[in-house]
DNA sequence: GTTGCGCTTGCAAACGATTGCAGCACCCGC
DNA sequence: GCGGGTGCTGCAATCGTTTGCAAGCGCAAC
């Protein structure tokens, strides 16, 4: 059989009664046992092999020691690290995340959400660009812990873990700045995802600081974060104002889409023109020419959410920090200084 | 409140027994009840917005609808989209997976799998290559059900999903061949992982088809599927016959580790070498030049995999078979005719 | 008019753990 | 010698659901 070893067994063992087995097992409760006694028991659970089922535990205290974690799709690249930040913490903690995809289908995310709450998660931990707010108050109304990832609440209700976005966009602007570009794009990503939004502002507050001008021809906007996109965006600028010479984009495979356009128009990069990412994706340093991006501490983003969890988890009301992480630019072949053809 | 609503609430609207109410929303039991009795139940707790407690029935039946699912590491782009083809076959039959990386440690893989089952997993799906054989035999012992992924037992006990590694080599080697190469060269995987195993064999096998002998120096074992052991070993490989035109690797990491040795040793891809990867993994079409690679259905592998585990769930013993899936060649710019420099 | 059967439904005991409450033994101080 | 702690442990209820058992009812058969 599975487990068939109970917490009464131990107490036949260890001949006490049921309840003081369970008190001697929690960490918590043992000061209220004998130290011998406790003792006993321990030895006796270790004998039999005692694994404390979970579920029952569960049904009593309210508490099943999972957490959900809630994700666009865990095939984009940009998660899996997250993810296992998430897992790695959570699990040094005794927690089991359970992870959803949505998609970002606001359908499907209800009703995982909906399924996640029926299977009393203790927390989740939302790295959705576009979440319902109503699901939000749902949660807080259900007095379910909440942490957002690369993405935060206006009102700043709720406890969020994002990387600097401007930051990383300023980095990136610094960077083509110094080396002497002066007419630069921005293809950046569809606006009403927060992070598209931030880093395009990121964009415009950098060129402000350089004391540089922003034609409205030398941004476009693509609708997805897409190859495509990028190279349709990356187009449109070249369109416009064929003289740019460096391409901030907001997205790593943005940049690989104006990668697309400029070899299609028959410019090189870096030579004829600089390109910047953003993400630092796994093997985006074998493209050719090797791109230069904004490295986002994914792994960290995820174990800092994790904490921030664990915190509201242990004590009711943790504060509802914001927690902004440091971007870092990884020069690569992709930026040189203008004209190098 | 969370869910505050239960069986009983559902029941004193309905006018009925708790254990009615039960019977009413079971599908298996519903035709115990009254017709216009269950009618009654349901609408009581539509209105009411009943969910079940999920933990409550997992006690009482020792089903916790909840499956593992374990893996090496999330982070390897091979595993996501398996997972994704997993989770959504089980969520669609009412299943949340618990995913755990285990990073080939036995004593995580252990620990993990262990937790797991304390957790009262109905089911596991092991994408891992060096499964302990004692965990099967827990697990076996245990009543779990079980299906390997990526991996097979030498005795057929468990159900396995596996891609046909033999064949998808095959493909690679024919492809060459056709391509007029002669002088073939293998970057064979580790030996002691079932795919690096097989798709060595698989290597010897396709060239003796071909009617094409394999000097031993014409292939170097890799001790990781990783792009530095890849480059040692084409190195390797050139060392002791510099007129390979072609190689045959294991994976596409040694193939783009093969990239980086010949590009040390001045030669170029696919003029003076083509190369063959294995796995197309994502963005692989990004490399200069386009990775030629045999593409292996990994959502596919997922879903396959959950309805294996998903069958032995619904009765007690279906058969243990072991399906193979069927591999894909990509063809790309990485492979060409001999000679074409 | 019994008997017996089929159809429903109520009853209560589980499942495995946690926890407030009470009781017991013991010791201390007066 | 007795009252009042203190320290430990047993008792039993409880969490929300499932399920074997039995009881109630009506109806048909004899």
């Amino acid at each position: 059989m599975r487990t068939p070893v109970t917490i009464r067994d131990v107490a036949r063992l260890a001949e006490v009664h049921p309840g003081t087995v369970s008190r001697a097992l929690n960490e918590q409760t043992r000061m209220l046992v004998n130290e011998e006694t406790a003792a006993r028991v321990l030895r006796a659970a270790d004998e039999l092999g005692y694994r404390p089922n979970p579920i029952a535990r569960g049904l009593k205290t309210n508490r099943s020691y999972t957490v959900g974690v809630v994700i666009p799709d865990l095939t984009n690249p940009l998660f899996p690290p997250i993810v296992r930040g998430i897992e790695d913490r959570l699990g040094a903690a005794g927690y089991t995340p359970l992870i959803v995809n949505t998609d970002n289908d606001p359908g499907r995310e209800r009703s995982h959400v909906e399924a996640m709450l029926a299977r009393q998660v203790d927390g989740l931990i939302a790295a959705t660009a576009r979440l319902d707010v109503s699901l939000l108050a749902e949660a807080a109304a259900g007095g379910t812990p909440l942490v957002l990832v690369n993405r935060s609440l206006e009102d700043g209700s709720a406890p969020a873990v994002t990387v600097d976005d401007r930051r990383g966009i300023a980095l990136a602007v610094e960077h083509v700045v110094g080396l002497g570009h002066r007419l630069i794009g921005n293809v950046a990503g569809p606006q009403n995802v927060s992070t598209g939004h931030r880093r395009h502002l990121g964009f415009e507050d950098a060129m402000q600081a350089a004391g540089l001008e922003i034609d409205p021809g030398h941004v476009s906007f693509a609708d997805a974060f897409t190859e495509s996109e990028g190279s349709r965006a990356c187009a449109e600028i070249l369109g416009h104002e064929p003289r740019v010479t460096a391409i901030v984009a907001a997205n790593d495979r943005l940049a690989m889409g104006c990668y697309d356009s400029l070899a299609a128009a028959g410019l090189s990069c870096p030579e004829d023109v600089s390109i910047v990412g953003f993400n630092d994706m796994p093997f985006i340093d074998r493209l050719q020419p090797p791109l230069t991006s904004v490295r986002v501490p994914q792994r960290e983003i995820g174990t800092t959410a994790a904490d921030l969890l664990l915190a509201q988890l242990g004590d009711g009301d943790a504060p509802a920090q914001e927690i902004l992480l440091e971007p870092e630019l990884i020069v690569r072949g992709s930026t040189a200084p203008p004209g190098s053809a």
